[in-house]
RNA sequence: GCGGGUAUGGCGGAAUUGGCAGACGCGCCAGAUUUAGGAUCUGGUAUCUCCGAUGUGCAGGUUCAAGUCCUGUUACCCGCACCA
């Protein structure tokens, strides 16, 4: 048999699968469906990285074998393409935005292309399509209606150099990426949506859904429920200033209170504030920091004590001083706290720097010494009708007193806030609202969707903040909706995240101009079966999604509760120096030059053999040889290839092994065994010098979703029949799996002495028999008491002597 | 600080969930083939004081039996970061 030509097999079938259509999902709604997920790649300029396949790959491995068990299966493919990256790229080398995320589509497909994966291309999506926003927009128009999307007050991440709004990501520890100049807020008129509403759902829905452990963990972090109670305490002006705490139960040591430096009441009281100076100058202050130096670890407590105004603690009537702190955010709970330094680490800090007096309610630690914060074992003191009992009894007894003496009540709290969605930027979905000074915000009518991106000539960001769009006079006034008056048009655009909220649902019925997607086609392909991606899109992308689905599920849109049923994750590709993959450390590897020197199908098998998928492995330009010498020893198997419709004896128990191994490490996202398993089957046969026509037509199904061309292309050379993709999957026989004999193992006090083969389902006490006459195991018994005789089946003999 | 994760040969990683630690691959060593290199094939490859003993970050514990379970501890990685 000629050498394996990998260039010239690979380009061959990746062109008969794309004209015969062979990976399109069908509208047959009478066959059992599979939708396989993957995220869809932004198509940044860089193209393609050799940590896009392995999630491709492993899902690409399922939709291949999912269809030769004869499911209908969708896997399709599209484009995540508005943001800043393809923005900055246009501003910098003056070529329109449209136009660089037409060429980088172009690159991106043709080297996915050159992969062999089996997306249906026939469904390929693109958010910056108009036939496609228009649903972004119209799915927004939606929230609006149902008062999920609102404007309010914002501060933004604004650069002084740059002139630009930025996003959180690109201002990270508050410098701008590009140009290194710190960053300041500016408060701008943002658009909200109402994520908060759902919070508790998010977290409830996430008991019905199969996702990995740390995926369901860090969004329940990051949604950050807690219960405690909300307690009023009265301050001498009259008012009611709420605080929210998780510790009622702590109340009897609550020596101080702590309001923000945003609080409202702090203008209400500034008539009676003694050091109103004082005071004003420490809000200034704390306005003109960035969130980065708000929040920096281990920062001293700062604060100033409110002269003149007082609060009385409602449980023993004592009258205790209110200060202003930085600690304390206005953007959770009420903004303000009662603060408690005996049991709480914060409040410590602060009473120590302020020398407040610190109260011990709950035993079991040394409060002069540390905040003891145990709600295990601590037991009430100093507290009244609290005392004697534990700290979680004495959480219910002070709510039940609070509720009946009417000074609080029980109340659970949020850490997720609301989605800002507004950017001030080009490049990305206009929001389809109008302002008109007597109706307020109105929605554009939706047979006016899409609201078109309108061409500008500069699409840079603007002096003052504002989107680019705002400079197009002609485009935003515009007239109201609903009165007919001057409207202005919104001119912010939606961030990068809205049209990645909804793809998967566009994918069931991508050409629909009347709705999202059809009712049938949701009702048939939703959920999502199986969807991977990366864990950084666990708090942005996956929750954002969820949020919009459970949206369109209350308004009837969608059948279903959750869009995925089962989440996955993969490890990132690093470099081979054991780094994160970057330009500046230059330790990028190449797909192209993969495919090119080793071929589709290697790069394929080694990404999936690279190591245990959900972690993080090296790239090794070594390691991978091992992959192309697997491949080129299954061509080779031609040469030794014999007749025989039937495994030979000799090789009927690996296979049914193998089969086994691979149909369900492809089911747990295992591919690094199921390779592994091929592998060692492949040994098997070279060991035995032959392999006969059955056994090969085995071994090409099971390695077909893994190396699709090279298995194909056997398939046709020794004419097995059709095409191997329109063949069914193999199957095994369970009683098959197990040899007739086996090796155990026979151990002295747990070492190993000897070795025996036994049938497989030989009694015990002829194994034991056996065992014993072992002369090592004779010896070993000489002169000792045998104490105990343990065998497991199959496995091993212990014998214990004394 | 909180939350999650990881730790096994020279390297990437396996280990039926408590039952022969190191599957499979890389690398390395030896041999075959080759004018030579490369490629390919065959065999070997945890360590040591090698008939035996020791070995899964470290220290204990449970068990006939521990990489796996329990207690404590160290290092590294990721996420969040004053959330009351």
């Amino acid at each position: 048999m000629a050498n394996y030509n990998y260039k010239k097999v690979e380009k061959k079938w990746q062109k008969i699968w794309e004209e015969n259509g062979t990976f399109y999902a069908s509208d047959d709604t009478s066959k059992p469906k599979y939708y396989c997920l993957v995220e869809f790649p932004y198509p940044s300029g860089q193209g393609l990285h050799v940590g896009h396949p392995r999630s491709y790959t492993a899902l690409d491995i399922v939709a291949r074998k999912k269809r030769l068990q004869g499911y209908n299966v969708l896997y399709p493919m599209g484009w995540d393409a508005f943001g800043l990256p393809t923005e900055n790229f246009a501003i910098k080398n003056h070529i329109h935005p449209e136009i660089v995320t037409k060429n980088n589509i172009a690159h991106f497909k043709e080297q996915l292309q050159s992969i062999g994966f089996s997306f249906d291309w026939s469904r390929e999506i693109n958010t910056t399509d108009p036939s496609y926003y228009k649903w972004t927009q119209w799915i927004f128009l939606q929230l609006f209606k149902k008062g999920l999307a609102y404007k309010k007050e914002m501060a933004v991440n604004w650069c002084p150099s740059c002139k630009c709004v930025l996003a959180n990501e690109e201002a990270a520890n508050g410098v701008c990426e590009r140009c290194g100049s710190e960053v300041i807020r500016k408060v701008k008129s943002q658009w909200m949506l109402k994520i908060t509403e759902y919070a508790q759902r998010l977290i409830d829905d996430l008991d019905e859904v199969d996702y990995i452990p740390r995926v369901k963990t860090q969004q329940r972090n990051w949604i950050g429920r807690s219960t405690g109670a909300e307690v009023d305490f009265k301050a001498t002006t009259g008012d009611i200033l709420t605080v929210y705490t998780t510790r009622p139960d702590t109340l009897f040591g609550a020596t101080y209170m702590v309001i923000s430096p945003e609080h409202k009441y702090l203008q209400k009281w500034a008539d009676k504030l003694e050091n109103i100076d004082e005071i004003k100058a420490y809000q200034e202050a704390a306005a003109r920091k960035s969130d980065f130096e708000r929040t920096e670890v281990n920062k001293d407590k700062t604060g100033v004590e409110l002269k003149g105004v007082r609060a009385v603690n409602p449980v023993n009537g004592k009258e205790i001083p209110i200060f202003i702190s930085d600690y304390v955010l206005a953007s959770y709970g009420t903004g303000a706290i009662m603060a408690v330094p005996a049991h709480d680490t914060r409040d410590w800090e602060f009473a120590k720097k302020f020398d407040l007096p610190i109260i011990e309610v709950v035993k079991g630690g040394d409060v002069q010494k540390e905040a003891f914060t145990d709600c295990a074992t601590g037991i009430m003191v100093n507290s009244d009708f609290l005392n004697g009992m534990p700290v979680e009894e004495a959480k219910v007894a002070i709510k039940d007193w609070l509720t009946e003496k009417g000074f609080g009540h029980e109340k659970v709290n949020f850490k997720l806030r609301d989605w800002v969605f507004s950017r001030q930027r080009y490049w990305g979905e206009p929001i389809p609202i109008v302002h008109c000074e007597k109706c307020g915000y109105v929605p554009i009518d939706e047979s006016e969707l899409p609201l078109e991106l309108p061409v500008v000539d500069s699409y840079e960001p603007t002096d003052n903040g504002e989107s680019p769009l705002s400079k197009l006079t002609d485009w935003v006034n515009t007239t109201c909706p609903h009165c007919g008056g001057k409207a202005t048009r919104e001119t912010d655009t939606m961030p990068q995240w809205a049209g990645s909220s909804w793809y998967f649902l566009r994918y069931c019925d991508p050409h629909n101009n009347e709705a999202l997607a059809s009712k049938e086609a949701l009702d048939y392909w939703m959920p999502v079966d199986w969807y991977n991606g990366g864990m950084e899109h666990t708090t942005l992308h996956l929750l954002y999604s969820r949020f919009w689905h459970k949206f369109l599920y209350d308004i009837g849109v969608v059948p279903t509760k959750e869009p995925y049923s089962k989440r996955t994750s993969h490890g990132m590709i690093l470099g081979e120096n054991n780094e994160k993959m970057s330009k500046s450390r230059g330790n990028v590897v190449n797909p192209d030059e993969i495919v090119d020197n080793y071929g589709a199908d290697t790069l394929r098998m080694y990404e999936m053999f690279i190591g245990d998928f959900e972690k993080a492995a090296p790239w090794s330009s070594q390691s991978i040889k091992g992959c192309k010498r697997f491949l080129e020893r299954v061509w080779a198997l031609q040469d030794i290839l014999e007749e025989g419709d039937e495994y030979s004896s000799e090789l009927e128990v690996a296979f049914h092994k193998t089969i086994k191994k691979v149909s369900e490490d492809i089911d747990n996202l295992k591919p690094n065994t199921a390779i592994a398993a091929m592998m060692s089957l492949l040994n098997d046969i070279y060991a035995k010098g032959s392999v006969n026509k059955a056994e090969l037509r085995s071994l090409l199904i099971m390695l077909n979703p893994f190396a699709p061309h090279i298995t194909e292309e056997i398939w046709e050379a020794q004419s097995f029949g059709g095409m191997l993709n329109e063949t069914a999957w193999v199957t095994f026989d369970e009683e098959k799996c197990v040899d007739k004999s086996v090796e155990i193992v026979v151990q002295i006090n747990g070492k190993v002495r000897e070795k025996i083969t036994i049938g497989v389902d030989e009694a015990q006490d002829s194994v034991l028999e056996k065992a014993r006459s072992l002369e090592k195991i004779k010896a070993a018994c000489e002169g000792k008491t045998v104490v105990k005789e343990i065998y497991i089946k199959g496995r091993l003999v212990n014998i214990v002597v004394k």
